[in-house]
DNA sequence: CTGAAAGCGCTTACAG
DNA sequence: CTGAAAGCGCTTACAG
């Protein structure tokens, strides 16, 4: 309802009112040693009185940083894990004293790119997190930009490696391989893969493992039992349905994500297949309910959060040794770039066990 | 690697070059009428040359609006929910051209309250959305609180309505009444509720709309059948046994989240009742996978980023009304602030139907 | 320990 | 249509 007097209370009126200079307000705002307790007490009272707030903008204008670190995550696409990659990193800039200013994209065209980037110049943050999965050329721009040419450091996240271009990631090769070793150690003869969509980043190194672990399992044959999903539970079940007219003899399928596992599970309890037994299920992911699906979901565990917090930590080590400042505790090990999933073998693949 | 030369070209840079005023390039960047076009040409030109890029904190701090809206959220409590809203509110902002400078809280006494609000004024953001969900006595502070004295509009979202307080907020209450009476309706003698944590305004508010439906019904006695869980899958199992020892005949449950559900059909899975012809179940949230289990879970749809979208527009109408400013079209449209769930009817408690 | 001056890079009236 | 001046609210050397 009412509105509150507009008159910002300023350095210099905390300032005339202790009867001291600008600067010495400043000292002691900053905390600076070189203040008499007796002054210092009089302008922290003088401070309480007015109520005065010292304005960070105007401290970013003249100390030319702004202890905020942009965001830039892409229109929805990746919900679940922009959703809690967003957590992991407010949480490690929290603890940092940064704040985060998010953004989003809704495509990658280089004219988007380049505004995206003059935004952030414009804003002068700190350091610039580039968080939208990597989905067809979006990234392309990348390779023949300058970054060095930013006026701050710039880290991807779960995007390729790139010559000049510090990236965080899960080694999503691995984590096919990993996933395809672990049907094969079942002993099944007739897997299949129901991959994320074709032009993702993600999915595509997925689908490179399970070639690899096919091809050193010698049956490459398998490798054609392959199709595409788009992440989303709907498609599980019709996926599930592809799959077996291109594989009839259908006894296990690796796939992409729990999510779209899920609709899979669903699907094969409507044909009346036994989980397990008649289609073991792996899916990606491991999401909190995995555990207590019916039957419980063998799945790669992909700790999002801790890939978002280590992509801030590193960032925010550049931005240091950019400026030739030490950097926090925090962000001084050398931690790999690289994340591992790791399996969580369940019932779902599991004939005999009671995982969970 | 490479650090680029750290030199800022400004407004001053660009003026010299084309030989005119700052004040005429600073016409130029923001597209007034009254330049020449051979000015404007001449000018575009030498911004072009030099990579001219505004500062925004300049602009900030001499026209005191920042287009950032502060957004506060709580140490991962309501994990799923804010990372689901964090995406309505971004893309939002985006549309309307304010950025989201996001913050989290620990915990909620005074000082921290206090110690928030004063960094987001020192940030100058435009508004505030306090959307962290309301736990024991977290909003009491703006029971006693002078909102009018902040130099910015406050919205909560998630929170009980207080007079002076701008909330957006779903109707717990009506929600926990509409699925108690559905399960009512389904000739059910035996309904028990697994409750949200009872500190949870959330929680507290479809507890009491349990306990209309059970009077309306004239079966206050069932009143009783409530056990209280976390909100996390891990808790539905648990809470099914106790709530089975409470009452044994129980044969239909409302449980306060499909998370939670979700451990609820695992456990009456393992225990061999039958869902839903030995036990209804039914959940709220609808997450993208609700209709996918095994029985497809009914649940109250709450569409949370709608809510953090409705939140936003209010806050950049109050925004702009404060002032005097005309606020965009999509701010117009006066728009409830109490958001109502939707039922949605699946298997989990349809005997016949074939619900999905 | 304290202060006067200049500067950060824009915008806002006010002249012409 | 264009410009000189003052101001937004801090901080950074530099004196004393």
């Amino acid at each position: 309802m009412g509105s509150s007097v507009d008159k910002r209370v300023t350095l210099a009126d905390v300032a005339k009112l202790a009867g001291v200079s600008k600067q010495t307000v400043s000292r002691v705002v900053n905390g600076s040693e070189n203040v008499t307790d007796e002054t210092r007490a009089r302008v922290l009272h003088c401070i309480e009185t007015l109520g005065f707030r010292p304005s960070a903008l105007a401290r970013q204008l003249s100390t030319g940083r702004s202890q905020t670190i942009g965001v830039v995550s892409n229109g929805g696409q990746g919900y679940l894990v922009t959703g809690v990659a967003y957590l992991g990193m407010v949480r490690q800039a929290d603890r940092m004293g940064y704040a985060l200013l998010i953004k989003e994209m809704m495509d990658f065209s280089r004219g988007s790119v380049r505004a995206m980037l003059d935004f952030l110049i414009e804003r002068q943050v700190d350091g610039v997190i580039w968080a939208g999965p990597e989905i067809g050329d979006s990234h392309a721009w990348l390779d023949d930009f300058d970054l060095a040419s930013l006026p701050m450091p710039f880290v991807a996240i779960n995007a390729r490696a790139r010559k000049g271009v510090d990236t965080v990631s899960f080694d999503n090769f691995e984590a096919g391989r990993l996933a395809t070793r672990h049907l094969l150690s079942l002993g099944r003869k007739h897997i299949g893969h129901i991959a994320g969509p074709h032009d993702r980043w993600v999915s595509q190194q997925r689908l490179e493992g399970w070639h690899a672990a096919l091809a050193e399992a010698g049956v490459p044959e398998m490798a054609r039992n392959v199709v595409e999903g788009d992440w989303d539970v709907t498609s599980g079940g019709p996926c599930l349905q592809r799959l077996r007219e291109i594989c009839p003899a259908l006894d296990a399928v690796f796939v992409s994500s729990d999510r779209m596992a899920v609709g899979v599970l669903a699907e094969a309890h409507r044909l009346g297949l036994r989980v397990p037994e008649d289609l073991a299920v792996m899916g990606v992911d491991n999401l909190p309910e995995s555990a207590f699906l019916i039957p419980p979901l063998t799945s790669m565990i992909q700790d999002t959060p801790r890939m978002a917090e280590v992509a801030l930590r590193l960032l925010v080590r550049r931005i240091c040794e950019r400026r030739g400042e030490p950097y926090p505790e925090a962000c001084a090990k050398p931690e790999s770039t690289t994340l591992l999933h790791e399996l969580v073998v369940r019932e779902s693949t599991l004939t005999s066990g009671r995982g969970r």
